[in-house]
DNA sequence: GAAATTCTTGTATGAGCGTTCAAGTTTTTG
DNA sequence: CAAAAACTTGAACGCTCATACAAGAATTTC
């Protein structure tokens, strides 16, 4: 399996320069040869394993998608009750895995790009659907109908803006310190 | 003052195509072409009035900043008292000359290039600046000091994230819900 | 260890773009 | 109405970049 190896290897490095030579040059001015240099790789050789540009982004953003699907799943995990349960899938996006600059300043690119490119605009569909019924469902034992939808939109708006935000800043991120903010946000929505 | 007229009215309806098509196409992808298209225009002729590409995103962009200028002066000069202060400078940003999705489509763009473009970037800065001092502004006669800073990053947070959303809807958008929708999120935010 | 498969890259190609320019048209000026 | 200024544009230029390709290196297979 030395063969899957290189491949699963070379899928990650190419994606984490990926993900640096976006934040340094943003989605549309960035060059293969520039990814290539940054992974230590050439141009062709991410052709060879991606196909097209294109399909490159798209496979960096399935990666940070994965990612949150995964923080939101372990820290559903160990969450007991509903309102930890709430604070858990809040949480998960402020996880140290995903809130970076970097990160952060990639997700804003596909923000302004999936809606004119049909395969992140795909991508970008099915994330905002499974996060809306996450946070609808996890409301659900802890509002009343009626102030349900508003508190929903309201953290999710809340969210993005926090990493908009992260995205346009300098310097590291406290990714603790937001999670203690995210709680607070929570904590304000629900009135108590 | 003809001359000066028809300079006016080619910089109107140049800024104006630019808006739409970037909505269609996205700033990256969208060219002179389509923008000369959009406008019943020559490429050509947009070099004559703005010398550059990035110069006509530069006038774009100075435009939608200035009418939310516009509209904060505007919403401010009416309202009196402290609180009425506070849901001005709110709904100014989704005031109806600036809360559609063309413009929030073009604002996010904006928000996703100026990191990489030195002359939006500056803009950007000015900009988030001004806001940030007003809302600090605003809020220091509602809320003591230590409280303050927390509803300042919420607020401006939500509307950022509010009008990330709306350049990512389809449909029309409306701006009169919104602008409720933003007076009942400062309450919550000052707790009343 | 030889054959087959996988991996790697330098180079070539071709498309698409912003920008320039010169030549023409319209509008203003005096 | 004639000279000047402002405006308009088709065509051409030059450049960048993603992608394709072929030839070779490394690795796996049997």
């Amino acid at each position: 399996m030395a063969r899957r190896r290189i491949r699963d290897l070379r899928h990650d490095e190419l994606i984490e320069a990926t993900i640096r030579a976006i934040r340094r040059s943003g989605f549309a001015a960035v060059t293969m040869q520039e990814i290539a240099r940054e992974a230590g790789a050439s141009a062709a050789s991410i052709n060879y394993y991606f196909g097209t540009k294109e399909r490159l982004l798209e496979a960096t953003m399935r990666r940070l998608l994965g990612v949150l699907r995964e923080a939101t799943l372990r820290r559903l995990a160990e969450a007991e009750g509903p309102r930890a349960r709430l604070d858990a899938a809040v949480a998960a996006n402020f996880d140290d895995a995903l809130f970076t600059r970097e990160r952060c300043a990639v997700w804003m690119q596909f923000w302004a790009f999936a809606p004119h490119v049909p395969r992140l605009a795909r991508l970008h569909r099915i994330n905002r659907a499974r996060v809306r019924s996450l946070f609808a469902a996890a409301l659900r034992p802890l509002l009343p109908e009626g102030e349900r939808e508003r508190a929903r939109a309201a953290l999710q708006a809340w969210m993005d803006g926090v990493w908009l935000e992260a995205a346009q800043e300098e310097g590291p991120l406290d990714a603790a310190a937001a999670r203690r903010e995210a709680a607070a946000f929570v904590a304000m929505t629900l009135r108590d």
